[in-house]
DNA sequence: ACAAAGATCCGT
DNA sequence: CGGATCTTTGTA
């Protein structure tokens, strides 16, 4: 199965978002066992004026990974307890990054990270490099999916909270 | 230094 | 609907 490449990544988020439904991410766990797992949801945040993106803020000791090249993994703790996986896309220094917030039948950002087993040391590393982690392409040829606001951001304000960035795989 | 909030989930 | 739980960030 093919393996997605850095050309895949380094386009804007509003495209790699969408796209990466119906793509497959493969872990090998620390124990040797491959499991591979097929996104089902996603959503995008889109950059500094993006009030919903971290990366409003500016450049931080945590965003700063949003503003590496396309193909990078972002991990950050919300609450307290979840790892929140995330793929940076774009160029270098454009701070954009993909959300998984669903695989298979397992639905949500926290969940997503705890069967996967993700933690804080995947932060940085490459999704096209790593030899424990990585994205195939699906098998589905025309996939259909549906779009609807994101999740949990009240705070970024009407118009950013009103964008239609959350992407659905439809069955 | 300290306080506040957070891209969430679970049980009641 | 409230509690868990701790990192990041802003303010002093």
């Amino acid at each position: 199965m093919q393996r997605l490449n850095k050309d895949f990544f380094v386009r804007d988020v509003l495209d790699v978002a969408p796209d990466l439904l119906g793509k497959v991410i493969v872990r090998k766990f620390d124990n040797g066992e491959i499991k591979k797992f097929v996104i089902t949801e996603t959503e995008a945040y889109c950059g500094e004026e993006d009030l919903a993106c971290h990366a409003s803020k500016g450049k931080t000791k945590r965003t700063e990974t949003m503003y590496m090249e396309g193909g990078h993994i972002y991990i950050y703790l919300i609450y307290g307890m979840y790892y929140m996986l995330n793929f940076v896309t774009s160029h270098k220094d454009n701070p954009q990054a993909v959300l998984i917030r669903g695989v298979d039948n397992v639905i949500g950002p926290g969940r997503v990270g705890k069967i996967l087993q993700i933690d804080k040391s995947f932060n940085k590393q490459s999704i096209l490099t790593s030899d424990n982690f990585w994205i195939e392409q699906g098998e589905i040829e025309k996939l259909k999916y549906r779009t609807d606001v994101r999740v949990g951001i009240d705070y970024a304000g009407e118009y950013w909270k009103n964008r239609p960035w959350r992407f659905i795989l439809k069955k």
